[in-house]
DNA sequence: CATTGCATTTTGTTGCGCCAAGATACAGAA
DNA sequence: TTCTGTATCTTGGCGCAACAAAATGCAATG
């Protein structure tokens, strides 16, 4: 069993989702179909995927009939994707650690990074774009690429988190903020899965990983599109900016204990309060990343001036 | 003297600026390599520049010589560029404009645009993936293109608002602020033309360029690359929010002067002050846009308490 | 020796055709 | 009917080759 097509392997993994789900008995059957209807796909990768899980032992296939529920299968969707995105991530990694190590020239054509890492045009191409919007590398006039002078790193995170505390307290007050439970649930089980001893036993790209879906989810439970969309891209740099910024684990705990008491204060029914709290937050993460001292050092008569008009 | 090549365009256009910049006196000698290292690119596109510039009278070749200037060109620095981004941005109103006059279907192919609007491959792509990532259109997992309900506008246009309400008028107060005197009196030059009949002379389009352009400019003043980053992308989709809102030129002139009323107080010194303006004046045009009144009649005291962090 | 003129090499884009994968249509079984 | 099984059409990604544009090297010139 290879690993199929894309599509394929994802509507396996969506399937044994909507099984688990729909709390469906044992024998029931599953039609082409509803199936195809659901995913927005046709009955072709359905099959596909059906066959796949049959041959996982999810589901059966009886001729004529179709497949049918086997067993609900465990608590993990298993996942034999074929990782497109993992791969064009480490291609990324691989190409962003080396810059950051100093290990490529300022000037750089395609051709010479294809035959250094391996690549494919199309590989290099989509890896160099990501770059490129993200600011990183741009190209030359004519041949070539260049990279940019990567933004004082204490500077840049500095601006990030100015900016970000600028929207994202204020992401809580939208008029359109819902909370979704679910989601709020499963990002407190991360929160508490690394103090757990999570944050020790997992990778730093992990670590990264899970901090940016927390504020992201968050941001997100605000409906703001603009404000989703900044979220996403000031997580999009972090990697790059925290790169040489030492990993500090135990200050990483007392973030996570932050978080879950902003989750507290949001369940409270109190966003006023967890806005301002996680404003205070963002500020200590800022202070503790680029050692500028709090804002409240200046003289807040702008910021006063500033809001008067809310 | 056909187009040329984007690139030798665009360096006949630089070159031009270099000329006039550098006061240079007419019967200098323009070497190709100088020229070619002030613009990073190699001689051969120097010299095709050069060789356009000939033909435009401005510079003249003695064999064996090179160029000379021969006469300091004009103040419009001309543009025979084949724009290529000009094309893109057709193509895209085109399908955009069909699309919000509803009439495109939701689900498209790939083909079925290419046909309709006899483009090739590529441009296709470009255009959608432009789109993409504007959030107004996406994949269908399997294949073809499924455009996104758009958001409502009222509503978009008051989450945009919104967002640029907390970080424009903060930029003006980033710590890195610097203005650029050129560039404002450049905008400032603008909105003067505005109000003396440029509003009603010019194009829709072109209004909703300059308007951008003045607030892109003056967040570009912070030096803070995401406040940057944000603003363009809120402009991004300003043409496709306000398509279906009508445009009420008396409004703009307004707008207008207070646009300069704000580059006064910047001038005068008190970013603080600017900022305060900055914000009311955004208040004002997001409720003359949505109709929404402005939020100081909701309860102040998340505000308050947010901003009491500072 | 700086600079042009020209030839050659390198680079990156575009068009085209192929093919795997998805959509669609239809016949037949339950 | 509703659903499966199967055949056929369509879509869109991918690699290759050709081409245009830019870089580079070198001889000739003033």
């Amino acid at each position: 069993m290879n690993a199929a097509s894309g599509l394929t392997a994802r509507l396996a993994s969506r399937v044994v989702d909507y099984i688990r789900r729909s709390g469906l008995a044992v024998g029931s059957h599953l039609p082409e179909q509803r199936l195809a209807d659901a995913f927005r796909v046709s009955r072709t990768p359905v099959r596909h995927a059906l066959h796949v899980l049959a041959g996982m032992g999810v589901v059966a296939r009886r001729p004529r009939h179709g497949y049918f529920l086997r067993r609900v299968p465990a608590q993990t969707p298993k996942l034999p994707i074929r990782d497109d995105a993992a791969l064009a991530e480490e291609r990324y990694l691989r190409i962003a650690d080396d810059r950051l190590a100093g290990k490529l020239e300022d000037q750089v054509t395609e051709t010479a990074l294809m035959r250094r890492y391996g690549l494919r045009r199309r590989e290099l191409q989509r890896t160099l774009h990501r770059m490129q919007r993200e600011g990183w590398i741009e190209r030359k006039p004519g041949h070539g690429w260049m990279f940019a002078t990567l933004p004082d790193s204490v500077e840049a995170h500095a601006q990030s988190y100015r900016f970000r505390m600028l929207f994202e307290p204020a992401a809580l007050l939208e008029p359109g903020f819902r909370i979704d439970r679910a989601e709020l649930e499963r990002i407190r089980r991360d929160q508490r899965m690394l103090l757990d001893g999570g944050v020790h036993r997992l990778s730093r790209a992990r670590l990264f990983e899970i901090g940016s879906d927390f504020h992201e989810t968050l941001v997100s439970f605000s409906g703001n599109g603009f404000m989703i969309d900044a979220i996403r891209r000031v997580n999009g740099m972090r990697r790059l900016l925290e790169y040489r910024a030492k990993c500090d684990r135990g200050r990483f705990m007392e973030q996570c204990r932050e978080h879950l008491h902003l989750l507290d204060l949001l369940e409270q029914g109190d966003p006023g309060r967890a806005a301002a709290y996680l404003r205070r937050h963002l500020d200590l993460v800022r202070e503790k990343k680029t050692g500028i001292p709090s804002s409240s050092s200046t003289p807040p008569r702008h910021a006063a001036t500033v809001t008067a008009q809310l």
